[in-house]
RNA sequence: GCGAACUUGGCGAAGUGGUUAACGCUCCGGAUUGUGGCUCCGGCAUUCGUGGGUUCGAUUCCCAUAGUUCGCCCCA
């Protein structure tokens, strides 16, 4: 009998465990200077958080949930994205109580039963934040830059920022009817998801790829004719304030995003460039108006997006962005016999507890396989412990780099190790 | 949910309806029992994802199933 892992699944081990956990303790430190604080709810909660914030219209409600029911019989959801857990949490435990903009971050694991392709995985990993308080285009604009300084601090050149705004509730209503008056005229020529998606929520048409270059689509009504005042002005706000950052962007009509909650600022950092990620979105996000209301907290707005981890690492492999992550070995201690061996063992822990990152063979006896060790952990130094370095006190330290040998006191060797 | 390709040792990878399934890397042993990395010699798949069928005979052909990869949809 042997197992597998399930579909959609990844392990991480070796290089790809130290390529994610380096991505995320980059990121981690970026959004430390933006004063942002982890947040950690549960990996799972009860299916309506999800399904009352990210839609039931959304293909993640409707047919990619983890969705199972626990022994008393509630409704549990795997959490499929990060925001609404994040502000179930906020409202749930009154976090709104105090008037400053509250700046949060989230990393882990989230869960869509999807067909498994190119950048896409049943679990996967995202790290993301959420601002709430205000509603400032000049936050929304913080919180854009603020990954545009993440793909900086990573080396990741070949992005392109997507932006659109898709109105505030007044706008989307107002626009949502007239999408509703046209399509009707063109429902035949519409693909058959879009048919659904004309009865649940018409605007999801405009993201369609089979269509998106169809006559009906291009000559759909555009959603910045319908642009309240204030929505337009607060988008202008944002690009004006990008303009002077100097952050390149490219405003996209047809970014409307896939999940319900977004009000105004929806934007995407994609892959571009000739690399077989083109496309490919690797941080999505945007600002929602309704949703703490939506959790029955007060009116307050929030702002926020998602990092891809594993999207990350593979635009970083494909760009060979990452530095030499081994974690090198100071000193791999070779010994000749058991005392010798015991002994290795304490001055092992002797050199641990200064800082220094040791290895040593527990079973051999003779020189090759304990060189092989050292070989293979590519280490600076080898110490050679056996009878007459014990008596002597003095042991044999050969520099791995320069292949020079020394005979030197437990002391020596410690001032070597320094320099 | 739809479509395509792929699945041979620890890894990469050739190959064929018929006695011992190439090769490379890694690994193991030896030359070299207090000095490794180089070199040389030797070893490492009763078996070709799993189940079934066709056949005298299947890793090779057919069907099913699982998985992987990729595309569509959608998404991080």
């Amino acid at each position: 009998m042997s197992y597998q892992k399930v579909k959609g699944t990844l392990d991480f081990y070796g290089e790809s465990s130290r390529k994610i956990r380096y991505v995320e303790n980059k990121v981690r430190n970026i959004v430390k200077n933006y004063g942002f604080e982890e947040i950690i709810t549960p990996i799972f909660e009860h299916t309506e958080v999800f399904v009352r914030s990210v839609g039931d219209s959304s293909d993640i409600v409707n047919k990619e949930m983890y969705t199972f029911t626990d022994k008393s019989d509630r409704s549990i959801t795997l959490r499929p994205e990060g925001t609404a857990a994040v502000a179930r949490c906020f409202v749930e435990n009154k976090l709104y109580s105090t008037p400053e903009v509250k700046k949060y971050f989230y990393c882990g694991p989230m869960f869509r039963y999807e067909r498994p392709q190119a950048g896409r995985y049943r679990q996967f990993n995202q790290f993301g934040i959420e601002v709430f308080g205000d509603s400032s285009p000049f936050l929304d604009t913080e919180v854009i830059v603020s990954a545009y300084r993440v793909f900086k601090a990573l080396g990741i050149e070949n992005i392109k920022l997507k932006i659109n705004t898709i109105g505030d509730f007044k706008s989307r209503q107002d626009y949502a009817i007239a999408l509703h008056d046209y399509f009707e005229k063109h429902l035949d020529s519409l693909c058959s998801d879009c048919k659904n998606r004309y009865e649940k929520n018409p605007m999801r048409i405009l993201d369609c790829k089979v269509d998106r270059n169809s006559e009906v689509l291009l000559n759909a009504p555009k959603i910045k004719d319908f642009l309240t005042d204030e929505s337009k002005e607060y988008f202008n706000k944002i690009l004006k304030s990008l303009d002077v950052l100097k952050i390149p962007y490219e405003t996209d009509e047809s970014l409307v995003r896939g999940l319900d909650y977004y009000t105004d600022t929806v934007f995407e950092f994609v892959i571009s460039g000739n690399s077989e990620l083109n496309g490919l979105a690797i941080c999505a996000g945007g600002k929602y108006a309704e949703l703490i209301k939506g959790f029955g907290g007060p009116d307050i707005p929030g702002v926020g997006y998602a990092f891809g981890l594993e999207r990350i690492v593979s635009v970083m492999e494909k760009n060979s962005l990452f530095p030499n992550l081994v974690n090198a070995v100071d000193v791999v201690i070779i010994s000749l016999d058991e005392d010798s061996k015991i002994e290795s063992l304490k001055i092992a822990n002797e050199l641990r507890d200064l800082g220094f990152n040791i290895d040593l063979d527990y079973k051999n006896f003779s020189f090759k396989p304990q060189f092989k060790l050292a070989d293979r952990d590519k280490c600076k130094y080898i110490m050679i412990i056996g009878e007459e370095e014990r008596k002597s006190g003095i042991y044999t330290i050969k520099d791995v780099l320069n292949k020079t040998e020394d005979k030197l006191s437990y002391d020596e060797i410690v001032k070597k190790l320094y320099n």
